[in-house]
DNA sequence: AAACGTAATTAGAACGTTACAATAAACTTT
DNA sequence: AAAGTTTATTGTAACGTTCTAATTACGTTT
């Protein structure tokens, strides 16, 4: 790139010293009178130098790199969530490689194995959807550090950050259950994930502890899009007894109802009650604003980021996982007027 | 990390060849022969060799890396970029790392200084607002490409790619016009910024063409954000003539302003009509559906992504800006029920 | 003042790769 | 069959760091 770039040896012989004593200083040693180091610093400022981590890296065989995998960047949530490890690793030190999936498995192997090949110091990954163990199993066994967030990988033996789903489920189910409402659904989410199939059990246990009849429930699995939602949701008001109680699997999802269900007879926060999950900054803003749970998404990336960080620094610690539980923030689409 | 890991010459010991054979071989060279390759690539795939990307940069001084730096990931139009683009630098083979500085110039400084130690290929930067040329000096100085999007850096010589910001707004503003409205608002942007005076040039122009009184326009920034732009347009109904159609910054000032409207005597695509700027996601499906400036963020990131990869390949290259002209998209908002 | 211990500095090899120059092998020419 | 050409392969020196071991410079103790 650069015709010739200012490396340690010139720094060493502007300041008068040898190599080593450039680059102890470098890292601020002990070893070094502070008079010295200071000499150094400024030959070091003086000359434009720049350090070269690369270099560092294959010497030391370690980095300060993290890799980073989302699976669906275009939902804000994983964009809140994305800047907030960013944050996080970035006051820590390191530097993060990012990619989007689109809960594309080949993409995911792909970026994988170019983050490696790069020389992250570890993965932090929400994993696409139909993940398996075995895409991972040659990381693993590399002893390459990865910590999972929001999606568990079956079977996998790594960490594993996220909100605790079954029971926040369980709480919006129930909060809607407290105003009432008797006929309710659980709509959105893919069948084949983890997360899916936890927050349907919280959905089951809120209604059966409330002893509601399963005539009066429906669940109604769906991609999480606010398309897909809202051409569901259409659906679901078609028939003869409709939900009064829309549990959804996200915010995004329940962003879709609320479009779909513009211009029916079902008003949101007036005939009809929605909840969503993630408490995406737009719930605040928009209309009616949105009931959600609060997965404290900065919590969730702290939590994962030391996580990781932890693993990086004593590779033998054990798996540990982590399940925040989520705040049921009430706004105006979960409140029944018709019931009041 | 690795206890330790293949290398070059393990794989060369495997093949019964040298370590030069095995580096040609990798990088697939025509001086091999294919047979030669072919048992090289099976004795590295057999040990489960991975190459070592940072200690080829080391040697060829050079990598595939980019530096992305966003102003404001929270804002879904930088987000839906951001994922394009990392989109079209993975398909050229590039890996990027990611940034935002939640316009904060300091940590723009930051992560500029932390990528070049990482030896980034380039820059690729949505500036903060208040950047300054003097930001980039050093690096312009070392000759590290620079492709900056959204915004330009003033009085830099780097590439700049943006929407035609003063011709969509005019565009917009026309729109609304055409419909007879005759009182008018542009709301939100940042006053210092070059993408906010030139919306406002497009806005005066297309009043000016249509000889509409200075009284009957208004045109107050404001913070780009849902809250403020709500309580923004709250305060601008209050008055005795309040406009009729409101030209938006971008989306999230539109999706505020029909947040802030939604309690008013004014509907939105009924009484006011509103354009955003951006076309998110979001526009299709919230309601009203938003009308807006579609700008073809997509393109955008290819033209952005290469500019930043022509440059790399040919440093000499002269600065080319491109002004990618956005496409009016109307929904409802903007349709005023009451003039029809 | 010699001997010792500690503190500060430095020489030099290594990290995993590439690329130049050099060699070896395989064909063409005469 | 010797010389010349092309085609394949390889030895070796870097790239910019760090880290161990070795060296030098200082005070302290006797």
């Amino acid at each position: 790139m650069k015709s010739t770039s200012i490396t340690i040896p010139d720094v060493a012989k502007a300041a008068g010293v040898s190599k080593s004593t450039v680059s102890l200083a470098l890292q601020n040693s002990p070893k070094l009178r502070t008079e010295t180091k200071k000499k150094v610093m400024k030959a070091a400022k003086q000359l434009g130098y720049v350090y070269n981590q690369g270099a560092a890296n294959l010497r030391r065989r370690s980095s300060s790199m993290i890799g980073m995998i989302i699976n669906d960047l275009t939902n804000p949530f994983f964009a809140e969530l994305a800047i907030a490890l960013e944050r996080h690793f970035s006051e820590a030190g390191y530097v993060v490689m990012m990619a989007n999936t689109s809960e594309d498995r080949e993409q995911q192997d792909k970026v994988l194995r170019a983050f490696c090949e790069h020389g992250v110091a570890g993965i932090l990954i929400s994993p696409a959807v139909g993940t398996q163990q075995q895409d991972f199993a040659s990381y693993f066994a590399r002893g390459l550090p990865i910590v999972s967030v929001m999606q568990p990988i079956p079977g996998a033996e790594c960490d594993y950050i996220a909100p605790d789903y079954r029971q926040g489920i369980q709480e919006a189910t129930a909060h809607l259950i407290d105003q009432g409402i008797t006929r309710l659904a659980f709509l959105g989410g893919r069948l084949e994930t983890a997360a899916y199939q936890e927050r349907k059990k919280g959905f089951l246990k809120a209604v059966e502890d409330a002893g509601i009849d399963a005539d009066n429930i429906q669940i109604v699995p769906c991609p999480v899009t606010r398309k897909a939602a809202s051409e569901a949701v259409q659906q679901l008001i078609e028939q003869e007894h409709p939900p009064q109680g829309i549990v959804c699997y996200c915010d995004i999802v329940a962003f879709g109802v609320n479009f779909g269900l513009r211009n029916s007879a079902f008003k949101v926060g007036v005939d009809i009650a929605v909840t969503g999950f993630d408490d995406v900054l737009a719930c605040d803003t928009v209309s009616p604003p949105l009931s959600s749970m609060r997965p404290f998404s900065d919590q969730l990336a702290r939590l994962a980021c030391d996580s990781l960080i932890q693993k990086l620094k004593d590779p033998s610690r054990p798996v540990s996982n982590h399940l925040v539980k989520p705040k049921l923030i009430v706004r105006e689409s979960s409140i029944l007027a018709t019931l009041k």
